[in-house]
RNA sequence: GGGCGUGUAGCACAGCUGGAUAAUGCGUUGGCCUCCUAAGCCGAAGAUCCCGGGUUCAAAUCCUGGCACGUCCGCCA
C-alpha cells in the first residue's frame, strides 16, 4: 500500500532514530504485510535484534511506542517480531470521497506521459485459423497493451507480418497449383471442419496449405514442387515484387479471417508491418555488410557467415547464422533489422514470444547490443496443451478459437436462460456474447505466462468463481445499484459532487476490506505493467470483485428511498475501478446481466 | 548430451528481489434469498511447498546435486 508507505517513512524513520536505528537499510524491508489479517504493511525486526542487542519482539514494541500516531494509521502491533501497521479505514475513505484513486483509462484517452511503448505480438505466420495456442499470444499481448494503457501510457500495438519465407511460399504454391478436389482428395475428403466458418478464408485456405504439405512428401512430381516453392522462397528473400504480390494475394484473406477472430476477442493491432519492408529498401543487406565487419564474425566452408555469440555470453551453439551461403538473409536477420527500425519508432519495445523463441530471442538481443542498439524487453509465455497432449494441427488435435468462442457463447446462452428466464432471446445472445468472449480471455489472462498450461472446456467455460463472468457480475450490481438510485429520483451528480460527506467511524468488515482492496488497485497495476505480468492484475480484480461482494452484502446504499451517500460514493468507486480493469484486461464490462 | 523454464491441498493456480499461521478458485462439506441481481455471501475439512545437501537469526523463495515434465540447440520461420 504506497500511499500509506508515504505517510509512514518518515515517522518511521523517526521512530528508529530514537531507538538507535540511523540507517535506511530498513527501508527495503517495510513491504506489504503477508498476513493480511495483520496489517497492511509489515517491517520484520529481525535484522535489527544484532545490531541493538536486544530481541526482535522487543524491538517490533519499542518502535510501535515511539511511533507518532497520523490519520493515516491505524492500527500499530507488534507480534513475533514483527511491527505490523494497519492504514486507518476512514482515512482511506476520505481519499476515496476526496477523489484521490486514479481510475484510469484502458481505452489510452488518459496517456500521462510522452513515452510510446511499442509492443509488438502475435506476428503468427498468416497460414491457418488460430488455435487456443496461438491465441495465448494475441491475448496476452492485447491485455499487456491495455494494462499499459490504463496505467497512462502510449502504446502502439504492432503486428509483423510474415509475408516472405517458406510458409507463405507453400500457400501460395497451393492456391495457385491445386483444384478444390486435389485438394478435398490429399486430405481424405476429411471435411471435419466445423461447417460455421464455411467462407472464412482462414478456414478455407489452410486447406490447401495442409494439403500441399502432403503433396510435398507424396505425390511422383515433389522434388518439382520443392524446386518450385524454393524458388518462390529465394525470390522473395531477393525482394522480387512479383512473387512478393502472389504471397500476398494468397495470405491476406488469411490474414483478415485471423484478425477477425482476434477482433472477437477484442484484440485489434494499430499497425501491420511487412517482414519484406527491410529486404526491399536495402536494410537487410547493409545490416549484413555491418555485420562482416564485427570482430565475432565468421565464415564457414560455403560462404555462410555468422556471429560467434559465444563471446557475448551466449552458451550451447553459439554461431548465429545470418547469411546463407547463396548470400540470401535469415528470419532472425531480418528481425534484427526490424528491430532496429522499432527503436527508431518508439522509446521502449515488448515482444510477447512463445518459449520457443527463447533461443532466436537472446541471438537478436545480444546481437543488437553488439551494434550498440538496446534488447527490447520480452514476455515468454509457455505453450497451451490439451489433456491429449501437444497442440497439433496436423495430428488433428487442435482446438480452433473460432469454435471455442462459439461454444462459450452457447454455454453462457444456457446459463442466462437459466438464471434470467425473463430476458428476451435477443439479450441473452448479447450477455452471452460478452460471457463466452470474456471467461475465454480471462481463463487465459489469470495464469502467470510462464506456466504450462493445459486447456480444459470445463475449465474455460466455468462461469463462476474466479471466473470473468463472476467479475462481470459483480461489476453489474454496481450499475444496477446505480440505476435503482437513478429511477428512484435520486440526483447522483449531486451526491457525488457534494464536499462534505460523513465518513462513519464504525465500518462493517465488507467496507474495509473493499477499501484497502481499492488502496492497492494501483500499486497492482504498476507492477504488472513494469513486470510483464498481467495475471497479478486480473488477481487483484478477482480480489476487488470479491470485496465489492462483501460490501455490497455489509452495506446498504438505498433503503426506503433514501440514498447513503458514503457507500453510494464508494460503490461508484469501486464500479469505476472495476470497469476500467476489466477493459484493461479486455473483459466486456456488461451493466445489466 | 547442453541451455532455458516449470514442479505448491483430489484438481487448477497465487506467493519465488529470503521473513509470521503458505493465499484463491473448482471439487467435498455446513449455513444464508418476506432485505439494493444467490453468476453471490459466510463457515469447515483438506499441503512431506518434487527429493537430497548447503547458506542464514529466518528458505516454498537463494546456492548446489538429483528426478519429472515442457522447450530450444536448422545455412527453417
Amino acid at each position: 500500500m504506497e500511499i500509506l508507505r508515504t505517510v509512514v517513512e518518515p515517522l518511521l524513520t523517526e521512530a528508529l532514530k530514537s531507538i538507535g536505528v540511523q540507517n535506511a537499510h530498513w527501508k527495503k524491508m517495510l513491504v506489504p504485510s503477508r498476513e493480511r489479517d495483520q496489517g497492511d504493511l509489515s517491517l520484520p525486526c529481525f535484522p535489527f535484534a544484532k545490531q541493538l542487542g536486544q530481541a526482535p519482539d522487543t524491538i517490533a514494541e519499542k518502535i510501535a511506542q515511539a511511533l507518532q500516531s497520523a490519520p493515516a494509521i491505524g492500527e500499530v502491533n507488534a507480534v513475533a517480531g514483527y511491527l505490523n501497521i494497519k492504514a486507518n479505514p476512514q482515512w482511506i475513505a476520505s481519499k476515496v470521497i476526496d477523489g484521490q484513486i486514479r481510475i484510469g483509462d484502458a481505452r489510452g484517452n488518459l496517456s500521462s506521459n510522452d513515452r510510446e511503448v511499442l509492443i509488438e505480438h502475435t506476428s503468427a505466420n498468416p497460414n491457418g485459423p488460430f488455435h487456443v495456442g496461438r491465441a495465448r499470444n494475441a491475448i496476452l499481448g492485447d491485455t499487456l497493451v491495455r494494462l499499459h494503457r490504463l496505467y497512462g501510457n502510449k502504446v502502439r500495438a504492432e503486428y509483423y507480418v510474415d509475408d516472405m519465407g517458406k510458409q507463405v511460399a507453400v500457400l501460395a504454391w497451393a492456391l495457385e497449383n491445386m483444384t478444390k478436389s486435389e485438394v478435398d482428395s490429399l486430405l481424405n475428403n476429411d471435411d471435419s471442419n466445423n461447417p460455421q466458418w464455411a467462407g472464412k478464408a482462414d478456414h478455407e485456405r489452410v486447406r490447401w496449405y495442409q494439403a500441399a504439405q502432403l503433396a510435398r512428401q507424396e505425390r511422383d512430381d515433389k522434388q518439382a514442387i520443392e524446386d518450385e516453392i524454393s524458388r518462390m522462397v529465394h525470390a522473395s528473400e531477393n525482394g522480387d515484387q512479383q512473387v512478393l504480390q502472389s504471397f500476398e494475394s494468397a495470405y491476406q484473406p488469411v490474414l483478415d479471417g485471423m484478425l477477425t477472430t482476434l477482433e472477437r476477442l477484442g484484440i485489434k493491432f494499430d499497425t501491420f508491418t511487412k517482414e519484406s519492408k527491410f529486404v526491399i529498401n536495402g536494410d537487410v543487406a547493409r545490416l549484413m555488410e555491418q555485420f562482416a565487419g564485427l570482430e565475432i564474425h565468421g565464415t564457414a566452408d560455403n560462404g555462410a557467415q555468422f556471429l560467434d555469440l559465444g563471446a557475448r555470453g551466449l552458451k550451447g551453439k553459439t554461431e548465429f547464422f545470418f547469411r546463407r551461403g547463396d548470400g540470401s538473409s535469415l528470419y532472425a536477420t531480418r528481425d534484427i533489422a526490424y528491430h532496429i527500425w522499432k527503436w527508431s519508432q518508439s522509446d521502449q519495445l515488448i515482444n510477447v514470444l512463445g518459449e520457443d523463441h527463447k533461443l532466436q530471442a537472446k541471438q537478436v538481443g545480444l546481437t543488437l547490443k553488439e551494434l550498440g542498439q538496446k534488447a527490447p524487453q520480452v514476455m515468454f509465455y509457455s505453450f497451451i496443451k490439451l489433456p491429449e497432449g501437444k497442440m497439433s494441427t496436423r495430428k488433428g488435435n487442435v482446438v480452433f478459437m473460432d469454435d471455442l468462442l462459439e461454444e462459450a457463447k452457447a454455454q453462457a446462452a444456457a446459463v442466462v436462460a437459466e438464471l434470467r428466464p425473463d430476458y428476451s432471446a435477443e439479450q441473452v445472445l448479447e450477455i452471452a456474447e460478452a460471457a463466452g468472449t470474456s471467461a475465454v480471455r480471462f481463463n487465459i489472462i489469470k495464469v502467470s505466462p510462464d506456466k504450462g498450461f493445459t486447456f480444459r472446456w470445463e475449465e474455460a467455460l466455468a462461469f463462476e468463481g474466479g471466473s470473468a463472468p463472476f467479475v462481470m457480475y459483480s461489476h453489474a450490481r454496481s450499475c444496477s445499484i446505480a440505476k435503482k438510485c437513478i429511477d428512484s429520483g435520486i440526483d447522483i451528480d449531486a451526491v457525488m459532487s457534494q464536499d462534505a460527506i460523513d465518513i462513519p467511524s464504525e465500518m462493517p468488515v465488507g467496507l474495509v476490506e473493499l477499501l484497502r482492496s481499492i488502496a492497492v488497485h494501483n500499486d497492482i497495476l504498476e507492477k504488472a505493467v513494469i513486470d510483464r505480468r498481467p495475471h497479478l492484475f486480473a488477481n487483484q480484480l478477482l480480489h476487488l470483485s470479491t470485496a465489492f461482494n462483501s460490501f455490497y452484502r455489509d452495506c446498504m446504499i438505498l433503503n426506503d428511498g433514501e440514498v447513503n451517500k458514503f457507500n453510494f460514493r464508494i460503490s461508484q468507486t469501486a464500479r469505476a475501478l472495476m470497469r476500467t480493469a476489466m477493459e484493461g484486461l479486455g473483459l466486456i464490462p456488461l451493466e445489466k446481466m
